[in-house]
DNA sequence: TATGAATGAGGGTTCATTCAT
DNA sequence: GATGAATGAACCCTCATTCAT
């Protein structure tokens, strides 16, 4: 009887900006610009989103849930007791896939700035369901159940976030100071030293 | 019989600018803004500069390159030896400037993103004419004469201004997840473990 | 097997329609509102009308007939004898609706401007299909049977329309140049006046 | 040094919106169309006007103040002694004129609807400055000098403008019920016994 | 018949940039 | 050098209308 509305069509848009933000900021990026790289009638747009910035916000939570679910379950896997060696597990893993998809690290660093994305995640991670299974979770319980000393471990958290966020942009984006993967024993080295006051 | 370009006019435009992309950002502030504010015509905005994003830059130099200097004289002042607190010593110097100056702090925030803040910073320090008064020179400097342990003294700097530069802007303006008077020991403890491996 | 026109679904866009244009104006009135009001698909307007303007049509011709007809129709009940009487009768019947029905009132003066109106109403009764039963023959052969002395009936009729439409809906809607209680004995004056030249 | 604003070119936008709202109305004229219509870049019409309604309000208060002005104007020049014959000149002066120029008279009927622009015409006289020329102050103190018993000399000043207006439109434009130089006679009939309770 | 997703023309508005004065 | 009127491209958003289902 109706026509349905096209998850094609609402994919191509979110990709579609997902480059455009990538490339010029959100702020740059005109809707025009949007849906002449969807192959879509402008009005269209508006039959899916608001306005742009109702699309990032979808985008951010899609891509950054994704990011760090499966960081997450990856770690389940591999049955690693040692907070430090899961804390660096994961962020090892979250290098590594920002190494080869720097269009993504592209969209995080111009659309969010760390701070939203870190943000985005501990609020994400803080409201899960089951007690235990996230991120921000994971730290906590850790630091109680292996006997780590910290006067503050949220401030520890919230250092190692930051460190690893501003720092790794210009190394994997541009070698500055140091490629990545000459870079990482430095950051690892220094996440341990944090977690150990 | 020509009048020379007006630093008096040229000034108003840099500091109303300064004012209106602090408030609003770069992409929200009009040049018809700009001009209002500074009490001069808009097609005088072009004798002085391209466009805005020129003036950006010239103001991103001009603030930070004012910022580091105040904080390197008031360092000569103060005869300190070690450079653990001499770094120490700077980086509080600007965190006491920008946490009474929040509109300067915005005005980076807004505009530069730390990442490019650092960036000028760093570039700005390199090639310093004098060989050895500037942030970077005085580090490495230090690192040598104090016989100080690195195993590469530059990412070492990397990792710190990174750190308080990603690391301070919640803290300041939101007091997230600490106020700045309490995050600062976790801070410095933190950088005196960065020099020391 | 092949459904018809669902004249429940007419109604309930000429309603609807005739709320919105009362409550908005015409061309701030879209189709979208007006199916959203009836619980009826945006296409299925256009299997009932052309477009909005033909449905306003169609509204008028069906209010104003209706106003009208209960006017004749009540003044029937009554047995009034003097033309003058009857005139100001009717007169007096549509003003009470309008003054308690200032929604109708609204959507004559916002769509119609009274001038259509009384355009509308006029040709209505002059094709009325039994010779004596209009508004407009009921006055003409009272001229003629009261024997009343006008040199041109049909001006003076138009001259009364127009000075009653004109003129009331100020005096109803915002009380202005008085109540319209108050108008009410220095309009039906005139109007005896203009029947007596 | 400077350019000045063009008034050939407001003029011209003025014209220009004259010209349309007068064919089309308001709610049916686009700013494109004017600036199209007026040789004008679309940018420039927000130089002169806020939007379409300030056009407006500008467009009404000349166009009325002339015609009135100017029939106020011939009245003095002819030295008419008696209220009637005073009010029946300037009803006469401006039905002539606007059977001339019937593009004002549908710009009047369009936009403004009679009650508008009485409205508009009677604020303009009644804060006249001078104390006695304006057309309310001069009907009043007419009525007052020559001593005509009148229960409500408002009521009955609004009655004659309404009456004039909204039956004269029809007349001048599709000469219904009559040619207005026939109406004319029936009209100033109405008006001298409007005057006379 | 009925639906509502899709379309794209068109409206209002802002603004960087040019250029005659 | 200085001015600000003029421009027109570009933006966002709405909406009548079509058409596959």
């Amino acid at each position: 009887m109706k026509r349905e509305k096209d998850p094609e069509k609402e994919n191509r848009l979110l990709e579609s900006a997902f480059k455009l933000f990538t490339e010029k900021g959100i702020k740059e990026t005109s809707i025009q610009g949007i849906v002449d790289e969807s192959n879509v009638a402008k009005g269209t747009f508006y039959l899916y989103f608001k306005d742009k910035y109702e699309l990032r916000d979808i985008l951010i939570e899609k891509k950054s849930k994704k990011l760090f679910n499966d960081a997450v379950c990856e770690l389940r896997k591999n049955y690693i007791k040692s907070l430090d060696d899961q804390i660096i597990f994961i962020v090892n893993y979250i290098i590594n896939v920002l190494s080869k998809n720097t269009v993504l690290l592209k969209f995080i660093s111009k659309n969010l700035s760390w701070g939203v994305f870190s943000q985005t995640v501990t609020k994400l991670y803080q409201k899960s369901e089951s007690e235990d299974d996230g991120f921000y979770q994971l730290f906590l319980k850790g630091v109680h159940e292996q006997n780590i000393k910290l006067k503050n471990p949220e401030v520890t958290l919230y250092m190692i976030i930051e460190l690893v966020s501003s720092t790794c942009f210009n190394s994997i984006m541009y070698n500055e100071p140091l490629p990545i993967e000459e870079y990482k024993p430095f950051l690892y080295d220094t996440i341990r030293k944090l977690m150990h006051e």
